[in-house]
RNA sequence: GGGCGUUUAGCUCAGCUGGUCAGAGCGCUGCCCUUACAAGGCAGAUGUCGGGAGUUCAAAUCUCUCAACGCCCA
């Protein structure tokens, strides 16, 4: 104890929580050394969009983490967190552009290199902000450790993962259909393309066959393609065509002549039966245009600008307006059959909310499907454990129908690949630092691939790259592999699928043990908090109304198990009251540490009464739970054990009982029980400080002893068996249910506190015995004045009654006694008893019952029968008297 | 179309490998500023555990089926 002073009355999260945070910082309890002996435990962050603000997701999943690091490094290990940011290509060079753009610069007026100088000043200006938000999150990070996925190191991480992959033949350049996002002028991956469902039409064009006057009829969502049309095709089993086959159609406006093929794929159900096929722009369409070796007409620009593929009064327009004109002069020449509604899914670019384009062009892809084997065969045998399990199932499917990955982004901000080409001789080198010369024919004339890598091509090799990867070392050793991962289920095929992947490929090793999914955050109406909604809270609002702690333990507390979390201000009251309540109970059990003759006392030498041994008992019993639940990664459980545990058994019972003895003469008690209070306050504060970092070490710093080490490197409570006590648990519940019946009566008749009554209980000799020794603390829970015990008492005059168990209460009330409230509640027991004992009567009955159900269960009956049928009969003669 | 998930008190959710009178918080009602806390205390009311069928001595819990809602993939 270094510090009796009265807390204030209210915990002030602002004066504590930076002091703290400083305080944890300067004496380098975030730093893992990797040459302890300690076991290690380490896990990486996932790494926020360095252009990123600190949102509320963000507040749920590090805010698990630190619960796990703090745990860990509670626990005695080597604890590794280590933080970082991800350069997010599409998305940075987006804000770049549009921040250039506000400047009246384009990006286009600037060379490569300028550009990349205008990110890099912007990534220093702003790119630490949300590191020192986690930072105000009370995140245990190790922040000497912190990496950015462009740092030199992980730079050269990444190419060398390249290079690898290529010498290996995994990597390959194909020219095919990509997904397009015209805004942003970049392929993008499958998994960057969200499909949205848009109502919008069917256009029936009619297109006239070749020496004929006859017109074959197709319909299209998407009327600007047809000027890239090479065919159109009909099912061969449909009859009702099978005289066009063989023929040719003029396209209108492009007065191009196309075949008329036949092809399975088509579905005669779908329009006419008749499609048009354009293989450039189409994915379906693309793979028909391999098979009959048709024309590929690439009629777009990277915009999705026509280009000068088609008539010359097209070019340059935009998607849209191409269609409005080709719609336009279709209805000229009364080639539009007809138009209907229709609803389909578009995709739509994530990054650039518009709607992708299916783009012929040349990228880098890499094969996965051998890197996708022992990354499916992990998650199979538990290697890798999923927390909540049932993600293992979409894993699987995604995995089991993997493609390849296209790699190359048409953008600036990134890893630019390391594939480079002699302008001279054609030759190919792929490797880590650039070459100044051919290696074969020795020319200077050498050019770097324009491209750069999928962000996730870099980040994929978070887990190990963040150490020293390639190089081998002492910390990649030791923290490699992690042992949690914890991600939101969306990011499940971006990166926990490829970091699996690429742990084994790179390392041989998977790259975490267990992967935790957090909860998606949704406001009250559903919605998921975006950006674009605005439905966001700003967590430093919260922190600064509620406190940190109250939004970390909060949040915690609501975010339930592989669901979504219905968020809400009015829900962090509940964290807030929380903090409150724990201060207050401290400040209590402070201002009575009076008599410091109580450090003196060792627990294990004194014999102790029943609310000791009890309120021992029950920590024991909440530290197994709070272990329990976090080692099954039930964060919302775990919190719910310590609340209840302070909440309900702690203040709301040991520390009433604690009054009594702190005020009465027996000092030897009074110290006693200074010393449980604080020894579960210890334990209760070290609990809870994994979710409630800064109010918990702010308050051991009131309590620790002398050689007692701060909160946050202090042991984690361990269950000391000696204190698990299953009859002071049962006696004491026995006082519980006496003291809650003598309140229920008071409560239903209306008794003030301020007016004590006198109490009869009517119980055997032993049992009054037991009672007596209880009597100060039934005395002031009960507000009563004098107790008396008798084995036949009969009930005194206008008294209210209360059967517990075997024991019958009475207590006289004079005037204030209401016959018929009463009697109601008597009557409602009654019904209740006899509703219980039919069920168990019935089921003592029941021969098969009997013979088949466990010796246990047919003894517990036996026994409820016995409690309920004495309790029955009690009440039943209380009834009975009062007629 | 395929897959996954959810359905328990007015609201948000617990309820593990079937067996304690189905729980918690918020909200609601009544009483109380009882010298830690009104961000509090004490007490109280509210549930055919989505519908139906089955397995079992026993089902909120396991199986099937239907329905509604949500998400992911095509």
């Amino acid at each position: 104890m270094n510090n009796t002073k009265i807390l204030d009355k209210v915990y002030k999260p602002d004066e504590v929580e930076d002091r703290l945070y400083l305080n944890w910082i300067s004496n380098g309890y975030f730093h893992a050394d990797e040459n302890s002996d300690k076991e290690a435990y380490s896990i990486v962050i996932p790494p926020p969009n360095v252009t990123g603000k600190l949102t509320m997701g963000h507040v749920l999943n590090n805010t698990i983490q630190d619960i796990l690091i703090r745990k860990a490094r509670m626990e005695g290990k080597e604890v590794c967190w280590v933080p970082g940011t991800d350069h997010a290509s599409i998305a940075t060079e987006t804000k770049i552009v549009n921040m250039l753009a506000e400047q009246g610069i384009e990006k286009d007026s600037l060379t490569r290199e300028q550009f990349i100088e205008h990110a890099w000043g912007w990534k220093k200006k702003y790119g630490g902000i949300i590191i020192s938000q986690l930072q105000k999150l009370g995140c245990s990070c190790d922040w000497e450790r912190e990496r950015f996925t462009m740092d030199d190191g992980y730079h050269k991480a990444v190419l060398e993962s390249f290079v690898r992959l290529y010498n290996k033949g995994l990597i390959y350049r194909g020219y095919r259909l990509v997904n397009w996002c015209p805004a942003s002028k970049s392929a993008i991956s499958d998994e960057e393309v969200k499909h949205r469902e848009v109502n919008g039409s069917l256009w029936y064009f009619k297109y006239p066959i070749v020496e004929s006057d006859e017109f074959v009829t197709v319909a299209t969502t998407r009327p600007e393609t047809m000027l890239g049309d090479t065919a159109v095709a009909i099912n061969p089993n449909d009859k009702r065509f099978k005289h066009l086959i063989g023929k040719k159609v003029k396209l209108p406006l492009v007065e191009r002549e196309i075949p008329i093929i036949t092809d399975e794929f088509v579905d005669p159900e779908f329009g006419t039966g008749c499609v048009k096929v354009t293989p450039a722009h189409d994915p379906n369409d693309f793979e028909m245009g391999k098979t009959h070796d048709l024309e590929f007409i690439n009629i777009m620009n990277d915009d999705a600008s026509l280009n000068d593929k088609v008539p010359v009064e097209y070019r340059g327009l935009a998607r849209e307006d191409a269609r409005e004109k080709v719609i336009r002069d279709m209805q000229k020449l009364g080639y539009i059959e007809k138009i209907e509604p229709y609803t389909n899914m578009i995709g739509y670019s994530e990054r650039g909310n518009v709607p992708i384009e299916h783009y012929l062009s040349e990228q880098w892809y890499l094969k996965m499907e051998e890197l996708a084997k022992p990354a499916i065969k992990a998650v199979k045998d538990g290697t890798i454990k999923f927390h909540p399990a049932h993600w293992v199932k979409t894993y699987n499917h995604w995995m089991e129908n993997i493609k390849d990955w296209c790699l190359s982004r048409q953008l600036w901000w990134g890893h630019r690949i390391p594939v480079y080409t002699c302008k001279d001789c054609n030759e190919i080198m792929v490797q880590v630092e650039s070459p100044k010369r051919c290696s074969k024919c020795k020319s200077d004339n050498i050019k770097q691939d324009p491209d750069v890598l999928d962000t996730w091509a870099s980040s994929w090799l978070w887990p190990f790259s963040v150490f020293t990867w390639p190089k081998k070392s002492k910390e990649l050793e030791r923290f490699y592999p992690t042992d949690v991962l914890v991600t939101g289920p969306d990011i499940i095929f971006f990166w926990v699928a490829r970091m699996i992947m690429a742990g084994y490929e790179f390392k041989g090793e998977p790259p975490f043990k267990d992967v935790y999914f957090t909860s998606i955050l949704r406001d009250e109406k559903g919605l998921k908090f975006s950006k674009s909604i605005g439905n966001s809270p700003d967590p430093f609002d919260l922190f600064s109304k509620y406190g940190t702690d109250a939004v970390r333990y909060g949040i915690m507390l609501m975010a339930p198990q592989g669901l979504d979390v219905l968020f809400s201000n009015e829900r962090l009251d509940v964290g807030r009251n929380f903090m409150n309540k724990l201060w207050n109970a401290s400040r209590f059990v402070m201002m009575n540490l009076t008599d410091e003759n109580y450090l003196d006392i060792n627990l294990n030498e004194e014999k102790l009464e029943l609310p000791e041994k009890w309120i021992l008992s029950r920590l024991q019993n909440a530290i197994k739970e709070v272990n329990r639940q976090l080692n099954r990664f039930h964060f919302n459980e775990a919190a719910k054990v310590i609340y209840e545990f302070v909440w309900s058994d702690y203040c709301d019972w040991y520390i009433e009982i604690a009054k009594t003895r702190f005020n009465s003469d027996d000092n030897k008690l009074a110290n006693i029980t200074r010393v449980v209070s604080v020894h579960i306050l210890k334990n209760i504060l070290a609990l809870l400080h994994p979710y409630a970092p800064f109010i918990t070490e702010e308050l051991w710093d009131h309590f620790k002893n002398n050689d007692d080490k701060d909160l946050i490197v202090s042991e984690w409570p361990k269950i000391d068996k000696n204190y698990i006590n299953r009859n002071a648990d049962n006696k004491m519940s026995l006082l519980q249910e006496l003291i809650s019946a003598v309140r229920t009566i008071r409560s239903s008749m209306n008794i003030p506190p301020t007016r004590k009554a006198d109490m009869i209980i009517r119980t055997n000799a032993s049992t009054a015995k037991t009672l007596k020794t209880y009597e100060t603390i039934i005395k002031y829970l009960c507000k009563i004045n004098a107790v008396s015990y008798s084995g036949d008492a009969t009930k005194p005059p206008q008294s209210a009654v209360a059967v517990v168990k075997d024991l019958e209460i009475f207590i006289p009330l004079g005037g204030l006694i209401n016959v018929r409230v009463e009697e109601n509640r008597l009557l409602k027991r009654k019904t209740e008893l006899e509703d219980l004992l039919d069920t168990i009567r019935n089921k003592l009955n029941n021969q098969d019952f009997l013979s088949r159900a466990p010796e246990k269960v047919v003894k517990r009956e036996n026994e409820k029968l016995d409690e309920i049928h004495s309790e029955l009969e009690k009440v039943k003669i209380n009834l009975e008297m009062m007629k």
